[in-house]
RNA sequence: GGGCGAGUGGCGGAAUGGCAGACGCGCUGGCUUCAGGUGCCAGUGAGGGCAACCUCGUGGGGGUUCAAGUCCCCCCUCGCCCA
């Protein structure tokens, strides 16, 4: 830089040196930040406890608990997507202070986990160390954008003062059972019990185990056998996904459609494994029914309905030479059609059930679908492939050998892996069927209309049917000696026929099958929360005490996870803790009366999604060291608000967060509270009462020719419209824009720092609100926001002299048009405020404020209204002007002003009046016109005569303040 | 394949069945300035007209209504979720 050129904020300094600039916004808002912190401005009171406090101005106030969803710190930061979500919890939580309701709002970091722990290993940093570095940055950069956080109820998930209770509580699991014939506290039938009540029945001979022997004569290891098969938290031998490209086992829900991890894009493969569980399923039918309760969108209530998967149906025996074959079917009414079997190749009644003619067929079957990913095997285009296994079984209802077949298209992983197959009620079994020449006997007479809509004529005569038929139609050659359905119309009806009669005969019974499977909960990986576990010499779990908790992770340098070739199927799962085994073997004395004796620890460690089950609980109470939380403090915050309506589950009153949510940690969240609540820790039956899904921040994102994501900060537009990415070594190469969420992955993350240079805090926090409703997803452009800059600096020149910096409001009564658009003002952003609807709420804003700048001085009163109901979105821009305007203190507990009704309607109204639903002209009435008064008006008019030219309309229809329309 | 949601200026978006396009970006012109930038003022859906005004216009097609971006039916496109 050379003296040529003037520096440009010179030129302003000279001019306007109190103009709102980004210097100096950036001065303001770091000041106000300090001051914030220095007073604990945004503490909040608790009723009780440590953080109680009746001095506070709001701690009479009506309660509001706003929660976000607690970021997982990456070490790249936040991108300006991030506090899209944030901006909309802090602009309500801070109108709402102002609204004198005591408001609970604070942030927290889940930074246990998988990213953690690979960046750690990549970077050789321990994840301890790399993690609270990323916690620091986030807790600098959401600082840095004034939210309103009470600092106090910050946690974070690794800390041991905070797993201490995810310990606690993964316990009280682990010590319950859930009985579905018990009626629960709250009335309902259901509920998580106590496993102490569970083993006393056992002892006392009021329940009786399974395959009936005595208690007593039970050793402890069976007896620990049948109590696990009980626990909410269990070990289970059971089909899980083992990832060898992360060296762990991971969810259902972690597994994406095409078979691999959601982390890391590796094959998962299907396989037994000894691991622990958490009995969801349990909880289906409470977790589908309680839907109803909530304040959620629709979409993400269907979402979490399907992933249920709740479908009632029949499961019904068959017999064969390999004993009973059990399947589940939706629809036992078509039994009758059942010709064939089909059982998933990793059923195990396979090897037994394959002759010895075609052994060689089904083995190499097996094989060649080992490989295929359940979507691929399930995908309707696919070409249907099968094996005969040699062998037949009965069909109950007809008495019939039918062949029983493998086949892929069946998934071992939904209901019992086996099919009654009715090709001519599914289309799936009509096309397999079709495929091998199986029978396809009718077992209903579809409607004329059916036919017509296939294009051929009605018959029974399946080989001339293009597909199978579903749906209501009289049953035909569906009867036995026992039970005839023929002549029925209604599915339901026959149904519940079959429903009765494989009851009665001891074939099957009515039952339901959830797609849900049970939460498989352990990982082989170091970052984790420890399992409050050990084994003892005889292989049975105990728990530790609670005075043992929290059982810290221990220190290692050799933290990194065994993982293996991603395709390498046949390797097994390491955890990291196991190669410390001065950890692994101690000698404990758990209070149980054995005295000290030796264990092993559970080297598996909780998943992710562990220590984001319970998080909203902690913040009410972070202090406490007695309880997870308090119950008198639970229910002040989240205790069901059975005034707003009967059956309130309670939980927090305002939920924000992304949709990518709507399965994983909500319902594992949910799962939680209700064993929680079942146990009568909480008084709430659902954590989160409200939920809003903010839209995600789109950035461009380009892809280089190997398809790979480069980093968007380094690559420029040329001259033709084309974009080149220029790499690390200096090469450049030719790339493609791509519209995509801002993130890691894509690599096109924009930090907010970039952003301090020329704008300021309120300037993004004002942007981003202003860009769309919450809910939208929307394009990030930076350009675009210089307009909410340009807002602020006319606001403050509203309010401030630009020149002198001084206050340039004046003390006179503002005119009438000033005051009926100040309130109008008032009401319309107060009404969008409470909707959340952030962007109309500053449109309004910036109406009112071009209205000021209209008039020849500032009335104090306009100018004070302005300023308190901008300061929730631009806080520290709304506590200078403030201080300006004279007054003490902070803003953020001023009250809101109050909209006067009778300046809200106009002396006079004009009407727009139409001819035909067309626009033609305009006419001013008094407001109080009565409908006669203001036809009479409007057909006075001149232009309306003119236009009318003497046609006499047949009707005119006048909405009261809206408009006239004339019919003609 | 199924479910849900969305299609409005050059762009982001606004509109209890009642004046389509609030507000912002961009663009055009003007003022300030030696100049650039900032700032300020005005204009800005398309087409026609000297003008007052007129015609068209919310993905496409139909319908309900005095009146449809909004409600109903069919279709197209995109997004998300589940297969």
């Amino acid at each position: 830089m050379s003296t040529e050129s003037a520096d440009p904020a010179a030129i302003d300094d000279e001019r306007a040196p109190f103009r709102y600039t980004s210097a100096l916004g950036n001065e303001i808002e770091q000041r106000w930040q300090d001051w914030w912190e220095e007073h604990g401005t945004f503490h909040t009171p608790n009723p009780v406890g440590d953080l109680a406090d009746p001095t506070h101005p709001n701690a009479d106030g009506e309660k509001l608990f706003v929660l976000d969803m607690f970021p997982y710190p990456s070490g790249e930061g936040l991108h300006v997507g991030h506090p899209l979500g944030y901006t909309g919890t802090d602009v309500y939580c801070r109108y709402q202070r102002m609204a004198g309701r005591n408001v609970l709002y604070t942030m927290g970091y889940d930074a246990f986990g998988l990213p953690a722990e690979q960046y750690a290993v990549e970077t050789g940093q321990h994840p301890a160390i790399t993690t609270e570095a990323a916690v620091a940055t986030y807790r600098r950069q959401l600082r840095r954008l004034g939210m309103s956080y009470d600092p106090r109820r910050s946690i974070e998930t690794i800390d041991p003062a905070y797993y201490r209770w995810t310990q606690w509580i993964f316990g009280r699991i682990h010590d319950s059972w859930y009985d579905p014939e018990a009626t629960r506290h709250d009335g309902g039938s259901g509920s998580a019990r106590p496993i102490a009540e569970l083993i006393a029945e056992f002892e006392s001979g009021e329940r009786e185990t399974f395959d009936g022997r005595s208690w007593s004569s039970l050793n402890k290891a069976e007896r620990a056998d049948i109590v696990d098969g009980y626990r909410l938290a269990y070990v289970a031998d059971a089909p899980v996904n083992w990832c060898p490209g992360l060296g762990t086992v991971v969810a259902n829900e972690e597994v994406t459609a095409d078979g691999r991890s959601d982390r890391g894009n590796f094959p998962v493969f299907k396989r037994n494994m000894r691991q622990w569980m958490m009995r969801i399923t349990a909880y289906a039918d409470r977790l589908l029914e309680d839907l109803d309760r909530l304040d959620w969108t629709d979409s993400l209530k269907t979402m979490q309905r399907n992933w249920i998967g709740r479908s009632p149906g029949a499961r019904i025996d068959f017999e064969s030479p390999a004993g009973d074959i059990t399947v589940f079917t939706t629809r036992p009414d078509t039994l009758f059609g059942a010709t064939f079997l089909v059982l998933a190749p990793e059923h195990p009644l396979v090897p037994d059930l394959t002759t010895s003619q075609m052994a060689a067929q089904v083995v190499q079957y097996r094989r060649d679908v080992a490989g295929f990913a359940e979507a691929e095997r399930t995908a309707g285009d696919r070409q249907k492939t099968g094996v005969f296994t040699g062998s037949y079984a009965t069909n109950p209802a007809t008495g019939k050998d039918i062949p029983i077949w493998v086949a892929d298209y069946v998934l071992m992983g939904y209901g019992t892996g086996a099919i009654m197959a009715v090709p001519c009620g599914d289309e799936r079994d009509f096309e397999f069927a079709t495929v091998y020449g199986l029978d396809i006997p009718a077992i209903q007479e579809p409607p004329d209309e059916w036919f017509e809509r296939q294009g051929i004529d009605p018959t029974l005569d399946t080989r001339r049917w293009r597909t199978a038929f579903v749906g209501d139609a009289p049953y035909v050659n569906s009867a036995n000696h026992d039970i005839s359905l023929d002549g029925l119309t209604s599915v339901d009806d026959g149904i519940r026929i079959v429903n009765e009669w494989l009851e009665n005969n001891g074939f099957g019974e009515a039952t339901v099958n959830y797609k849900l499977r049970d939460w498989l909960f352990s990982r082989q990986r170091y970052w984790g929360e420890p399992f409050p576990i050990v084994w003892d010499r005889d292989g049975i779990a105990h728990l530790l005490p609670d005075e043992m908790l929290p059982l810290t992770l221990p220190d290692t340098d050799s933290f990194a996870p065994r993982t293996f070739d991603p395709d390498d199927e046949e390797s097994n799962p390491e955890s990291p803790l196991d190669r410390l085994t001065d950890w692994v073997n101690v000698t404990l004395d758990l209070g149980d009366g054995r005295g000290p004796q030796p264990y092993r620890r559970e080297t598996n460690v909780m998943p992710q999604w562990a220590g984001s089950c319970w998080y909203e609980l902690r913040y009410l109470d972070p202090t406490n060291t007695e309880r997870f939380v308090d119950p008198e403090v639970e229910r002040y915050w989240m205790g069901p608000l059975t005034d707003v309506r009967p059956d309130h589950p309670g939980g927090v009153d305002l939920y924000v967060g992304g949709v990518e949510h709507a399965v994983l940690h909500l319902l594992y969240s949910r799962f939680w509270h209700k064993v929680l609540y079942d146990l009568g820790h909480v008084s709430s039956a659902e954590p989160y009462s409200r939920l809003f899904n903010q839209g995600d921040v789109q950035a461009p994102a380009f892809k280089d020719e190997r398809e790979i994501w480069v980093p968007a900060r380094d690559v420029v537009e040329e001259a033709d419209g084309s974009y080149t990415y220029t790499a690390p070594d200096g090469s450049v190469k030719p790339v493609t824009k791509q519209w995509g969420r801002m993130g890691k992955s894509k690599k096109n993350g924009i930090a907010p720092e970039t952003f301090y240079e020329e704008y300021d805090a309120d300037t993004l926090r004002l942007h981003l609100m202003a860009s769309g409703p919450l809910d939208a997803a929307r394009p990030w452009e930076t350009r675009d926001v210089v307009g909410m800059f340009r807002f602020l600096q006319r606001v403050w020149r509203n309010v401030l002299d630009e020149t002198t910096g001084e206050c340039r409001v004046v003390d006179v009564e503002p005119d009438a048009e000033t005051q009926r658009v100040m309130h109008r003002t008032i009401d319309g952003v107060r009404a969008d405020m409470e909707a959340l609807r952030f962007n109309t709420a500053i449109a309004k804003l910036i109406e009112f404020n071009n209205h000021i700048t209209k008039l020849d001085a500032t009335p104090r009163e306009a100018a004070e209204a302005l300023v308190l109901l901008l300061s929730p979105i631009a806080p520290h821009v709304g506590e200078e002007l403030w201080r300006k305007l004279g007054h003490d203190g902070t803003i953020a507990y001023a009250r809101l002003p109050e909209a006067d009704p009778a300046l809200l309607v106009d002396d006079t109204v004009e009407y727009p009046v139409q001819v035909n639903g067309k626009v033609r002209t305009r006419i001013t009435v008094a407001a109080d016109a009565d409908r006669d008064a203001v036809e009479a008006a409007a057909l006075a008019d001149q232009r309306l005569v003119q236009l009318l030219d003497g046609v006499t309309p047949t009707k005119v229809i006048v909405v009261p303040g809206k408009m006239i329309n004339v019919v003609v």
